[in-house]
DNA sequence: GTCTATACAGTGATAGAC
DNA sequence: GTCTATCACTGTATAGAC
């Protein structure tokens, strides 16, 4: 089996956070996660994932197109900080609320292993330069377009671990332009 | 002979970057990197270093260290961010004129591979950690604290790529100091 | 075009000897 | 503190099966 069925991608991401959550990231093989997936073996895993790690960010190349294409669908006139405003706003839109649980899982077991939180910081650089790049492109330069994308991811990713509390009610869009909001705040009253 | 040669570690880190600069980083195995230093094996490079990619980062918790220290020793009446300035002296000034040559070879061996970006990113967020942390300490609370650590953090990066180019003439010291100015020019011009 | 089998180089851990 | 030896695992490469 594992050859007729469809969705090998999927099924592999869902066996690795299944088995890093229960065993934890270091003790989990590459082959176990094909196993898991449905009698798949090491070489179909890293004909979808370039290395182990990779297989808990997937989509991380959509969220930068995003980011900057919003960036870039934004007005002429919107300044900088609206546009990152509207990229947030264009990202959190994705997150409906039956995937904060997933959310959930997903950050104990990056927040366990020094390997995946590497991987992580080095993703949300990533965003931030889409949207820096985004904004060069609107004629920002830098540090402006650097230091405005800054304060978007920043706020995205506030926003986010609190999202992923299940006890939140607030969708992620409005707690992700609140938090926008404080840290204009707290940059203006910075000395 | 290795067995008797002192400075195990530096040995190391020097044949570590001179490889990496001849061949590549992944052409580079790390029993070539010990037979280099001085007829060391394998076993002894993971003795000082936990990982392969460590040995071009070496002395990065001092980095932390100081940069805390500093915002520890700020006067009471420092402002967050004038504690921040004074972080990024005491780190600036580590920084000697002689290892201008050193920092812009490292630069370009940890540029030419997805690994190091990877790595050098992780230590740039502990960097704003650390001195996030400091802050936290002084009563700054967040999102105050981590804005102002990630201005220094990002002036200190900023200065410290310019000043990595031979053709400069300026003290690092200078450099960050300002672009350190400029930032906070910049943030205050964000619209 | 997707999957598997196999072999391989290299990392990083570990245990024992000098 | 260093060396030898061995090991599990990651990640690559190749050739072939469906």
């Amino acid at each position: 089996m594992g050859r007729w069925e469809p969705n090998a991608r999927e099924r592999l991401v869902r066996a690795a956070v299944d088995l890093f959550a229960e065993h934890g990231y270091d003790a989990t093989t590459v082959t176990e996660i094909a196993e898991r997936a449905g009698g798949l073996t090491k070489t179909t895993f890293f004909r979808y994932f370039p290395d182990k790690r990779e297989v808990l960010f997937v989509g991380q190349e959509i969220h930068s197109r995003l980011l900057a294409d919003a960036i870039a669908a934004a007005p002429d006139s919107a300044t900088p900080l609206q546009a990152v405003a509207a990229a947030l706003d264009a990202i959190t839109a994705t997150f409906s609320g039956d995937r904060r649980d997933f959310s959930a899982r997903l950050k104990v077991v990056i927040d366990a292993n020094s390997e995946l939180r590497e991987r992580a910081v080095f993703k949300r650089a990533a965003l931030a330069e889409a949207m820096t790049g985004a904004l060069n492109k609107r004629g920002v330069p830098d540090p402006a377009a650097s230091l405005a994308a800054e304060l978007g991811v920043r706020a995205f990713y506030i926003a986010f671990d609190a999202w992923s509390d299940p006890a939140n009610q607030q969708t992620l869009a409005d707690a992700a332009r609140q938090t926008f909001d404080e840290l204009r705040a707290a940059i203006a009253a910075l000395d």
